[in-house]
DNA sequence: GTATGCATAATTGTATACAAAAATATCGTC
DNA sequence: GACGATATTTTTGTATACAATTATGCATAC
């Protein structure tokens, strides 16, 4: 986790790179809900920066698909369409197949046993902390991903399991994800064996499920104050 | 190709997108190569837009793998290592076999017609214009990839080719296209057929194709001047 | 009570200003 | 002439200013 890996950073400074973390992580958490307005000003005035600043945040959300912009209209949380979560859903297990076959021949004792604790943090997480819970399910998918060796793939599919929670979010009901738990075990033990269609017989059932789970359409449109969410994300 | 499709518009004013494009096409025709300087004065001076634009321009093909940027050092054209080249290749060969096994069920003659208007094209611009030829058969796959009805993997596809055209400016020789025209019509002729398996076969071939000629290095590292090169792309 | 128009406020789009960093040129020394 | 230190220029990072657009509130008419 904390290995003393440099981040190559990838565009400008790194004053920005901590609003875009802030605010990704209060997507990602549902804690900032799909729909939910991004006034420029509001979110420079609590991350203390300026809407410059903001503005480049925004753009590169709005490129991952966790934003929506508007001409003149400014910037809102996602509200990706059934069908747009029907592609999602499609593109990612496309993706995730790959992961899995090519993890499947590389895959190291390491490598396992990096995914084994990460499934316990999940454990720990889903008793205590109900955010971190939904985020750590997808950071699994995104760990195979980083694991497969591939930085295109590793790159894509962080980008569907953040929409994924953005769909999950709105069609989905409170989900308990102990089941979503379960499901991450037995890929890593299909791994452990070296079975690579178990392992990718598996994450197809699981996606299967996650996807299924998103059917039931739910609206939670209650008003909501941004400003207090940021405070627990300016850090 | 003038089909009355309204462009979404993804993020900010139609200002900045006519950089993109301009900017975009640039480097996918190869007039821009990998490791030119892109100083974002003399970008703005030649399209007539201030800095900022020209930043929101740079950080979205930085999103996309086009330019590299690094703190405090600008931006440049990609140079994707061979390593890179190589994760690009595989990631973009799973996104295509999925657009391929979709359209296989449910391509219709029109879209057949059109992809094969497209490869008239591609044979006319072979003769005359060879940057258009470059572009011309990296945008057969964006085709297929749009008409598969799945905008995100579409959206991947597209990036995917776009690096790939990178990749070959850095890493393969001069290349007559004759033989990608030969192959992308193998690939209409099997969906036309209604054959799902020889499609993705052709595309395995013809994108194995793609990826062995990428394999002789050859750098061209000439004095270039990027103002004059800009003037035919600031349209 | 609902709708319409206008005045006002809030928000976005873009350019510009200025500080910080990097690249480049200049000069002196050996 | 080569090398290195310093000054100058160029380029980037960020904030801010201002115009343009959109949203909001309020009064009036129906």
């Amino acid at each position: 986790m904390n290995a003393p890996v440099r981040k190559p950073k990838s565009a400008a400074g790194s004053r920005s790179d901590s609003v875009y973390a802030g605010l990704r992580r209060a997507i990602i958490e549902q804690a900032l809900m799909p729909g939910d307005k991004l006034t420029e000003d509001v979110i420079g005035e609590r991350f203390g920066v300026s809407r410059t600043i903001v503005r480049t945040v925004l753009a590169r959300l709005n490129a991952e698909g966790l934003v929506d912009m508007q001409p003149n209209k400014g910037a809102t949380i996602a509200q990706p369409s059934l069908s747009e979560a029907h592609d999602v859903f499609e593109t990612r297990m496309c993706l995730e197949r790959q992961v899995l076959a090519r993890l499947s021949e590389k895959v190291t004792a390491d490598d396992i046993e990096r995914l084994q604790r990460h499934v316990q943090l999940e454990t720990k997480a889903n008793e205590h902390d109900g955010p971190a819970a939904i985020r750590l399910a997808g950071e699994f998918h995104i760990l195979l991903a980083s694991l497969s060796g591939n930085g295109v793939l590793a790159r894509y599919v962080d980008e569907m399991v953040s929409r994924c929670s953005l769909i999950l979010a709105l069609y989905s009901r409170p989900h308990s994800s102990d089941c979503s738990i379960n499901e991450h075990q037995q890929i890593i033990d299909a791994l452990r064996a070296g079975n690579s269609q178990a392992a990718i017989d598996a994450m197809d059932h699981h996606l299967k499920a996650v996807t299924d789970r998103a059917l039931l359409s739910s609206a939670a449109d209650k008003h909501r104050d941004i400003r207090s969410i940021l405070d627990r994300y300016a850090s």
